[in-house]
Order: C-alpha cells, then structure tokens, then sequence
DNA sequence: GTAGGGTTAG
C-alpha cells in the first residue's frame, strides 16, 4: 500500500459525518482508488457501522461495486443487522450466497444470526443456523456462542440448549451465553441449574443472574445472591439498582444507592440513570433535581444515555421547561432515545403541535426515528384528535422509514379513532388488522366506548376480552362504569355478582405527592394512617370552599353502583388523587405547585375538582395519571377535558 | 481490517 492509500485511510479514521465522507469518496473516485478492495472496505465499514445513519449510502456504494469481497458482505450485513430494518441484513446474506462467489465466514454468520435476533425470527434463525452447518461452521465458538444467544431473544428456550450441547468447548462467555438465553426465555429454574453447573466462576456470571432475577420480577432471590457475593462491583450495584427500578421498588433503588456510596464506591452512569427511572416513575421531582445536581457536579452530564434520563425524568416529573433545557444543551449528539423521550415526553402533556414540531427537528438533523417514535407521535395525534395527521405519521412509518408496524402502532391507531368518537372506524381497524389483536387492542376499545357511551359495542369488545383475559378486574370494572353512566343497573348488579363470585379484585387506585423530599402515598378509601386523616379534614373543607366559591357540582355517574345520591358522593370523595391534593394544599408552602401521581385514570370528578381548586386556590396542580398529564389552571386543564 | 456473555434512558 502506497502513501496515498495511507493517507485516504487516515483521512477516513477521522472522518464524523456523511458530509466529509462524500467529500473523501469523491477525491478517491478522482484518484482511482474507490475500487481498491481494502479502501472500499473501510469506506463501507464507516458509513455503515461507525457513523450513524449513513447506512443507505453505505448500500449504494456497494450496489455499485464491481465485486464486493466477504470483509464488504459482512460489513453491510452487520450495519443492517443493528438498524431498524434487520431483515435487510438477511437480504444481504442472502444475495451473497445467491449471486457472489465468496462463500460466508464466522464473521458473517454472527452478524446475520445477530440480525435474526434482532428481528426476533426463530424461523430465519433456524434456516440460518442450517447454512452454518453446511459451511461446518455452526461449531465455531463465536458462532456457536451467538447461535444461543439468537435463539434466546426468539424465544427458544430448547433450541439455546441444544446449540449449547452441540459446542465442543463451552468457554465462560457461552455459559453465560446460556444462563441468559434461559432466563430470557423465563426459564428461571434452567437458569439457575445452568448456573450451578458452571466450571467457572466469575463476577460476570454472578451478575448474569442478577440481572436475570430482577428481570423476572425474583428480587428476593437477587437480593440474597447480591448479599452471599464476595466481590460486588459497579456492575453488581447498577444492576441491583436498575432492578429495583424496574421493578416499582423505588425506595430500594435509592436506598442501594446511597449503600453504594456508603461501602466506598462511586456511582456509576449506570447507576444514577437507575436512581432517576424510579424518580421518574415515583414523580419525585425534588429527589430527580438533587440527582441532577450531582451528575453536574461529578461529569456525568457529557453522558447522552444519564441526559436521556434525565430528560424523561423531568418530563414525567411534570416539567418540560426542565426537560427542554437538558434537552437542547445535551453536549453530544442527541441520540434517537433522546428526541423519542422529549416527544414522548410533550405528547403526555398534551402539547401535540410541538411534540411534532420536534419530530420534524429530529428528521433535519438527520437521526432516523425508530418504531418507538412513532409510538410517541401516534400517541401525541391520539391525545389531541388529530386523526388526519395520525393517518398520515401511520403511513409514512411503512412508506417512508420502512418501519413495520407493531401490535403498539395498532393499538395506537384504535386509540385515535376511538378516542375521538369513530367508534365504528376502530372495530373496523381492529377487525382488519393483520396481527391477531391482543387483549390490549380490545381494551383500548373497550376505553373508547366508556368516553363515548356506547354500550352495545362495549358489550361485543368485551366478549373478546373474555376469551383473551377473562378475569381483568380493569375491564370487568370499565363495563359497569359504561352500564351505570347508561342507567342500566340490573347490568351493572350482574356485572358485579359475577366479580364477587370469583373473587375478582379491583386493582386500588393509588396517588403519590412529594412533601419536603419526603414521597406520601394515598389509597383509596383507606383510613388507618395518621396522613390520611389529616388529608381527609382538609379534603372536608376544600369541598365545601369549592361548593361555595366554585359552584362544585359532584359527577357521579359513573359510579360503581346504583346507591343513593350522598353515598356516590362518598365513593367519589374517597378517591386517593382528591386526599393527595388536600394533603399537599394542607403541607406545601403558598404558591409551590402541587404535584401528583396516579396509577389509574383521573375520573371525571376529581378532573372537575382540580381545575375548581386551580381556580379557588390560585394554585397549578399537576397530575399524571396511567395515560397522560394534567396541568390545571386558572379553572381549566391542559387536557382540554380530552383525555 | 470485522465477532460472542452482565448493568444504560424512550
């Protein structure tokens, strides 16, 4: 190799955006050295896999290279394999069988099998793994290492361990390979029977099986193995933290954090984005503002995935001004996790039109949205009715961005139709969809014929729910809420005997508020604790205030059962968002905003409350609820009653 | 010149 060829090669090292890139193709092209295999390697090697978002460039030049050798197949092959269109790498794998005359090698085969994976096709998987054997490669380490790995993100448990038998010499990373794919699968007793079977031991494979129990919800189980380990590293902690989170175990994720530091190490980017998921989920806004400080203060900040976090907590803490402002100055290239989680994070607020606007911004810089964007814009149409537009980003998804619809874009899709009324329209979508429907899609429906009364459809949908889920306490619940609104209480008695008879729970609505860092949560209709007391004398006088000065009106229709007027009155009084807000006008200072979280939807009444308190109290109220955001003000809701 | 197992946000 030449200067020249040296020089071309440095150049390309350097090279950070498909501008210089073209500019550095074009003088390569002048000086013949384009079609130069190893450089025309590098090239492709960098569009598609070191800078991002340039794979469609990468495809073309290699389309029209004379005769591509393997480095080039599996160079293209592996960025497919990491994009949002897999399937594109098998094509490619394909075509090299079909029309190249260099035959696969180990490289090859990890990147499809990875791609195989990564689209979650045990059938491609399979096939794949057939043509490994005929090249005598299925018993390649490498090979046989990401084989199992394949089969447990396609879900089969069984295959995993047949891979697994068939390798000659199973080193560490292929045992952990198999502890993972079972867990993966569910199987948390194969897991651990793999695990105890281990020749090695190692603080890798401890932490596979930490991972994996928190993953399955088993965080006894983690806990112990966590507190029986001789080494615990970042990785031991993070882990444990991150679970806990996951796992709605918010006070434990901070309590392991504080342990952490308290043995002596240090928080680690991995950690602190664990800290602030459960802020964010908890809505603890004042616990996420003191993580902040601490990510600025320790250089955490340069980190796009703690920014990401960040801008998620404070998004669902209720503040996009803080969300935008992490937003806009992250220092690193904005990734599509961050404009997903500020789309996200405006849609919940109801702000559409900027939650679109942001979409628009994020497809100028050049980041490719990924099924999960579209999810957020889907939802951000839904919530402020706007179907065309909803339509159209549904489109454009497949058409454009190529993106295949998942049973979620459906689901979002019955979401804006129903939501605003086109009853008919979504059990038509539902009906034509072509992915079996799931028991969210009906209850998606289901929602919408409880907004818009219509008993008859609801009757249909929930026959479908019964044969998918049929002892839902949810659903069971939003039909006799669409038969009382109805008036049809012989309904609503059958309804409710049959919860009785099997034992049929209501899922409890919970709200939680942040009092002087310090996380209070109410239950609904629970009177034991000493907080619950106080919440309910002030409850007493707020609603007399807002009977007197606000013209309160008590909405009880769609209460549960057909009892007399006062007694509706009561159920709807109980409700933990009303005793979380007295509770906050009763404890926070003058003028502080008054922040809650609720795990079920706001009902109608307490809706109406709000904004009366907004307006009587002179004070926002902010309540997220299981779908969106709430900011009451001045009498009125950012939802526009629209939720 | 390219690859496999553990924690990272939406």
């Amino acid at each position: 190799m030449n200067n020249t060829s040296y020089h071309c090669l440095s150049l390309l090292t350097s090279c950070k955006n498909l501008k210089t890139l073209k500019q550095i193709h074009a003088s390569l092209v002048k000086i013949g050295l384009n079609s130069e295999p190893f450089i025309a390697g590098k090239l492709i090697l960098h569009c598609a896999v070191t800078i991002s978002d340039v794979l469609d460039y990468a495809c073309r030049f290699f389309l029209h290279f004379p005769n591509p050798d393997v480095f080039m197949h599996n160079t293209l092959i592996r960025g497919f394999s990491e994009s949002s269109t897999p399937q594109n790498s098998i094509f490619t794998f394909i075509d090299m069988r079909r029309k190249s005359m260099v035959p696969p090698d180990s490289f090859s085969f990890a990147f499809v099998l990875k791609a195989a994976a990564n689209y979650g096709s045990l059938r491609a998987g399979i096939q794949l793994h057939c043509q490994a054997l005929i090249h005598g490669l299925d018993i390649h380490l490498f090979v046989g290492t990401t084989l199992i790995s394949m089969y447990g993100e396609c879900g089969s448990v069984y295959f995993a361990k047949k891979a697994f038998e068939q390798m000659l010499e199973p080193n560490v990373v292929a045992w952990n390979a198999i502890v993972t794919a079972c867990f993966r699968c569910g199987d948390v007793n194969g897991a651990r029977k793999m695990f105890d079977m281990m020749p090695f031991t190692n603080s890798t494979s401890s932490n596979v099986m930490l991972a994996g129990f928190a993953k399955a919800g088993a965080l006894e189980l983690a806990k112990k193995m966590f507190w029986e380990m001789k080494v615990k590293d970042d990785v031991s902690w993070s882990t444990m933290i991150v679970g806990f989170a996951h796992n709605a175990s918010f006070g434990e994720a901070f309590g392991y954090f504080r342990e952490l530091q308290r043995v002596g190490l240090r928080p680690n980017e991995v950690s602190l984005t664990g800290v602030l998921s459960a802020c964010a989920q908890a809505g603890a806004f004042e616990f996420g503002k003191i993580f902040h400080g601490y990510i600025e203060k320790s250089g955490f900040n340069w980190i796009t995935a703690v920014n990401n976090a960040l801008v998620d907590m404070y998004a669902r803490c209720g503040n996009m001004e803080m969300a935008r402002l992490v937003f806009e100055s992250m220092p690193y290239k904005k990734s599509v996790v961050s404009w997903t989680s500020m789309i996200e994070g405006l849609a919940m607020h109801g702000y559409a039109e900027e939650a679109i606007q942001v979409f628009h911004e994020m497809e100028g810089s050049g980041i490719r949205p990924d099924w999960i964007t579209f999810i957020a814009i889907l939802y951000a149409c839904s919530h402020a009715g706007l179907i065309e537009q909803g339509c159209s980003y549904f489109s454009k998804m497949k058409n454009v961005f190529n993106i295949e619809p998942k049973i979620e874009h459906y689901g979002c899709m019955v979401d804006l139709y129903g939501r605003a009324g086109y009853l008919q329209k979504a059990y038509d979508f539902v009906c034509q969809m072509p992915i079996s429907p799931n028991a969210i899609i009906w209850r998606t429906l289901l929602g919408a014929c409880s907004i818009h009364g219509n008993v008859e459809l609801a009757e249909q949908v929930k026959e479908r729910l019964s044969e998918l889920e049929p002892n839902d306490s949810g659903d069971i619940v939003l039909l006799s809420n669409i038969y009382a609104v109805a008036g049809k209480w012989k309904d609503v008695a059958t309804v409710r005997r049959s919860m009785t008879a099997q034992k049929i729970k209501k899922t409890p609505g919970w709200s939680m508020i942040e009092v002087d860092r310090t996380m209070y949560s109410f239950v609904a209709g629970e009177k034991s604790k000493k907080t619950t007391a106080e919440a309910y004398e002030k409850l007493k006088e707020i609603m007399l205030r807002l009977r007197v000065e606000g013209g309160y009106v008590p909405e009880v229709a769609s209460v549960f059962h057909d009892v007399e007027e006062e007694e509706k009155e009561d159920s709807v009084f109980k409700h933990s968002e009303k005793l979380a807000v007295a509770f906050g006008i009763s404890r926070l200072c003058k003028g502080r905003d008054i922040r809650i979280v609720k795990n079920l939807r706001i009902c109608r009444d307490c809706h109406t409350v709000m904004k009366l308190i907004s307006k009587v109290y002179g004070l926002k109220v902010v309540v997220r609820d299981r779908s969106r955001f709430h900011l009451f003000n001045d009498g009125s809701c950012s939802c526009k009653d629209y939720w």
